[in-house]
DNA sequence: TATCCACCGGAATTTATGGAAG
DNA sequence: CTTCCATAAATTCCGGTGGATA
């Protein structure tokens, strides 16, 4: 039934944004001076999740870069440290030969190289902006005149607490552009225009398009891929357009999806981890229970594995991880607390041994 | 209520990895 | 090839937290 995939997928790039006009022009404005070779100001982007801030941002962008000779920068912020973004940054730096960045470059001479870079305006955009580990690499990089970022987040308050006095002044509220959850009628639309680019004609109608933008409360992106799931089950049930129970059954189906991947991204100790958590089932596993049972077992499982098993701190990295993944849950703190799997549904991808009696 | 215990999570320290210089 | 040195990841250390126990 899904006769254009790439329309589902998360980081489809739509060739219009309704309903986000003003918003797009306050970026646009802050961008302008960029244009004329001169260096954009410093924006902040804040919303809720699935509100289409990494959308604004790459749409304003890939527009002016267009129109002007604007170069620019993406970057994710979560899980890395403030050394691999600034590298990452770098590579996409044209005044930068990628080849001169490498794992172990001193920040010092990541600091001259991007000097030497030229002046030629370079916009920096750094999604997952609440997750940037400190503000080494934003010192680094407001320090550079011809470089202006975009941080992405989902707490402005926060984002600005954490920077020092002197670099807040660039980060001004009315440098703010604030991304509100989509209407029902708003967001009924957006997902009107994918299903006529990526679904046949008449497989849904308006009406259901309103129940699901109503249920997933404005966020676009788990409507977006609501649609799919709804799309996705409608061809497994043989049924030749989406009918009343298909929806039903998507968002559960849309959420699957996200945690699927998350959990496929994953590194191995994790994998381990969350074999170990949902081994634990409904109920959950004591702190306790659980390192006691990955000292059972850690031998087996390692064995063959590049990597070696980790200690007790190590762990609860990884945990929170998964807590951060929305993979696992966590219930109370300290002592007693219980860890549980987010879905019964997603199954761990490492088999552990069976508990001895 | 007072004390204990096991876990939590920030911070300091150590180890692993890999490019560069000699 | 060996040594040096930078980062990232893992470990160690430790004060804090909040149930459990007497």
């Amino acid at each position: 039934m899904i006769t254009n995939p790439s329309i589902f997928e998360d980081g489809y790039l739509p060739g219009r944004l309704p309903h986000r006009d003003s918003e797009l022009g306050q970026l646009e404005r802050a961008l302008e001076p960029a244009t004329r070779g001169q260096p954009a100001e410093d924006v902040l982007i804040a919303g809720r999740s699935g509100v289409g801030k990494t959308v604004l941002a790459q749409f304003a962008l890939e527009r002016l870069a267009e129109a002007a000779d604007i170069e620019w920068g993406y970057v994710r912020c979560l899980g890395r440290t403030g050394g691999t973004i600034l590298r990452r940054i770098l590579r996409d730096h044209p005044g930068v030969d990628a080849g001169d960045v490498h794992q172990n470059t001193p920040i010092d001479d990541l600091r001259q190289m991007l000097q030497a870079a030229g002046d030629d305006p370079f916009v920096v955009v750094l999604d997952e902006g609440d997750d940037l580990p400190d503000t080494e690499a934003l010192d680094l990089l407001s320090a550079n005149a011809a470089v202006s970022v975009i941080a992405i987040c989902h707490n402005p308050d926060r984002w600005r607490a954490r920077l020092d006095a002197d670099q807040a002044g660039g980060w001004t509220a009315d440098r703010q552009v604030d991304l509100g959850p989509y209407g029902t009628d708003e967001l009924a639309t957006i997902l009107q225009h994918r299903a006529r680019s990526g679904l046949p004609l008449g497989v849904i109608d308006r009406g259901q398009l309103e129940d699901i933008a109503d249920t997933v409360a404005g966020n676009a992106r788990e409507g977006i891929q609501s649609l799919r799931a709804a799309a996705r089950l409608a061809d497994e049930r043989g049924h030749v357009r989406i009918l009343e129970a298909d929806i039903e059954d998507c968002y559960g189906r849309a959420r699957q999806r996200i945690r699927k991947q998350n959990l496929r991204s994953l590194p191995f100790h994790h994998q381990v981890l969350y074999a170990l958590v949902f081994e634990g089932g409904p109920g959950g596993v004591a702190a306790e229970a659980l390192h006691d049972r990955y000292d059972a077992v850690a031998d087996q499982v390692y064995h063959g594995s590049p990597k070696d098993w980790i200690e007790q701190r190590g762990r609860r990295q990884k945990l929170q991880k998964l807590i951060d993944y929305d993979l696992v849950e966590q219930e109370g703190s300290g002592y007693g607390a219980v860890y549980r799997a987010a879905d019964r549904e997603i199954e761990a991808r490492v088999d552990l041994p069976a508990p001895a009696e």
